[in-house]
DNA sequence: CTGTTAGCGCGTTCAG
DNA sequence: CTGAACGCGCTAACAG
């Protein structure tokens, strides 16, 4: 029973249908394939008639195979909802595309454990490298750039980290918005920072050193060349999501002497911010400045426009990319240490910054 | 010169590595990574070892070649950064782990001649199946659904559709939203929907009929129902992009009549519109009501808090990758329509929508 | 210039 | 249960 399924299920054109068609040799066909000059004008012509009339597409995996490598890399980003990696995803798309090169996304979900298994995969996969926003550097560092395996982190690196790597300025961008803030007048200012939302430090040796250290420290240094003391009600840990910048905003509004402006590390806290403070009807800037981390499409659109610091996120991802494919192409000679590429942030202001109000004033 | 380059350059262990340092056959490793029954604990646990001494990941490229099938598909998407898409990303990404598969994502950009070029590429990899919103469904549905290669498509289809696809219920969902704005008094109600934004139109014969038409119909069908007349200066076509939005709102802004109420049919052009309402001072909801397509996490932290259609972002992608894998493991027989998989929008009331204001009510 | 052929790493058969 | 042999589609080296 059911003896004929299945026969001939749609089989793809092979070198060798071409050929045949083409009445040439598989040699032949190959050569034009990856155009080698040594073809005469009129045998090309056939078989490429012969592809067109096939609708022959060359087999990547058998060359893959072949030439071990696959013109594909991995990209794993921790988030692919947060709108910072999406920028990002799209940087790497754009000059993968212009090099040739295709990317398998894994989304890691802020999963050490998913991560690993991810990461698993790109290597059965054969991709050609990485590109990662690592939850856990320690395993990634040790299991890749030891291997001289080609990796380049983005985003996010480990403490002493000697790799490739394409990173914001974050303490210099931090610095530079509180200072702002400063200038305005500000001198009772919070910050919403990330806490640890990585089980990643339960297990590894190394702390995530990732954007969030470095924003913590333009802010401390920021205040302390002003003179202004840190108070610890004024910094908040959030969870790096919306829930938390909500709950953080709520405590900070109803401090009895609240803050006069809020420094938002993180996008998401940013939001939830501000939707405590419009619950709470407390004027923007009127009686609360708010800057935020990362700017997107809806912070112009925002009530108030919201006041920034624009990260290069899709510059981040196309030279993440560059570097990576420089990396495969010419791996880095022994014992050299990676390239650290530094991306500078934009202080973008708009309208929920503003000076003090006047009891806020010294 | 340069005579030892490239040797041995981190060679990968293969299977007759792991065979020799287990010392068994590789035939019984590929038993062992295929898990077939038939190994004995006592080797089966030999080979383990083997296999994490050495790090050794199958090669997932031999194993395609072998196997025809690559455990990838391709998924193509208009726009990454488009947060919708984001969404649908994160739901494929999901089920695709869950069932084995990897995903390579392409961005065409919504660019037409961009997604054939992605297509090929994709074909080329061998890709298991796509999953694809299409910026030119008839070259797509051409290419790919008679050719009997397993395809998806999501958010979008081509008139007279007869594959498989996922898509959110449209009408219904604008039909709803504007109900409920009728039911809260208003009367002039205004539609921002999206113009023809692909230069597909040109040469295809077959319109997008994306969710564009299905959405102004929702709304043609609640007017005409309570006998309201659809007044031309109100329906506004806007460039699927915030800056589209903006100019809209100020001509809508702008009329001798402004309308009470406004259906917004895509996400970025709400924020254009919102950007327009609060730079121009009017009062949301008193002076204007705004509903908006899709619901993100910044939608509620708005000023007012956004009323929205929800899709079931996330849940398409899941569902459109459960479809796919589905047709993939077993292709739909000869002469059988695919299943197409609606899913109902949501409304969810928040603070942007209210009753008109006086002068407004009939 | 073009044809022929040996593997790339793996899964599968088949005879032991 | 094992070991050897073949082939998936392609590239590169060599032979003509």
């Amino acid at each position: 029973m059911a003896m004929m399924t299945k026969k001939t299920p749609a089989r793809r054109p092979t070198m060798a249908d071409v050929a045949r068609l083409a009445d040439v040799s598989v040699g032949t066909v190959s050569a034009v394939v990856n155009d080698s000059t040594t073809v005469r004008a009129r045998l090309r012509k056939r078989v490429e008639d012969a592809m067109a009339a096939l609708d022959y597409h060359p087999n990547e995996i058998a060359r893959s195979l072949k030439l071990q490598q696959t013109h594909t890399i991995g990209m794993v980003v921790p988030d692919v909802a947060n709108p910072f990696f999406t920028s990002v995803i799209r940087g790497v798309e754009m000059e993968g595309r212009e090099r040739g090169y295709s990317v398998i996304l894994c989304d890691a979900n802020n999963d050490i454990e998913e991560e690993r298994r991810q990461l698993s995969i790109l290597f059965s996969h054969r991709v050609d490298g990485v590109l990662i926003s690592s939850a856990n550097f320690h395993a990634a560092e040790d299991r890749l750039t030891r291997r001289r395996f080609p990796i380049v982190f983005f985003d996010r690196t480990p403490l002493g980290f000697r790799g490739d790597a394409v990173l914001t300025d974050n303490l210099m961008a931090s610095y530079r918005a509180v200072r702002y803030l400063i200038e305005l007048g500000h001198r009772r200012i919070a910050i919403l920072s990330g806490g640890f939302n990585y089980s990643a430090l339960a297990d590894g040796p190394l702390p995530p050193a990732g954007p969030r250290a470095a924003r913590i420290e333009g802010y401390r240094k920021a205040m302390q060349e002003a003179s202004f003391p840190i108070s610890s009600p004024y910094f908040k840990q959030g969870d790096y999501k919306l829930a938390g910048g909500y709950q953080c905003g709520l405590e900070l509004l109803g401090l009895p002497e609240p803050p006069t402006a809020v420094f938002s590390c993180n996008n998401l806290m940013t939001l939830g911010l501000m939707g405590a403070i419009t619950e709470r009807q407390v004027a923007c800037p009127g009686q609360i400045s708010v800057l935020g981390f990362d700017d997107f499409d809806w912070v112009a659109s925002f009530n108030p426009p919201l006041t920034t610091v624009a990260q290069q996120s899709c510059e981040m991802g196309r030279k993440a990319m560059e570097v990576l494919v420089e990396r495969i192409e010419s791996p880095v000679p022994e014992g050299e240490r990676g390239q650290v590429i530094v991306l500078e942030a934009e202080l973008r202001v708009r309208r929920s910054t503003g000076p003090p109000p006047r009891e806020g004033r010294s």
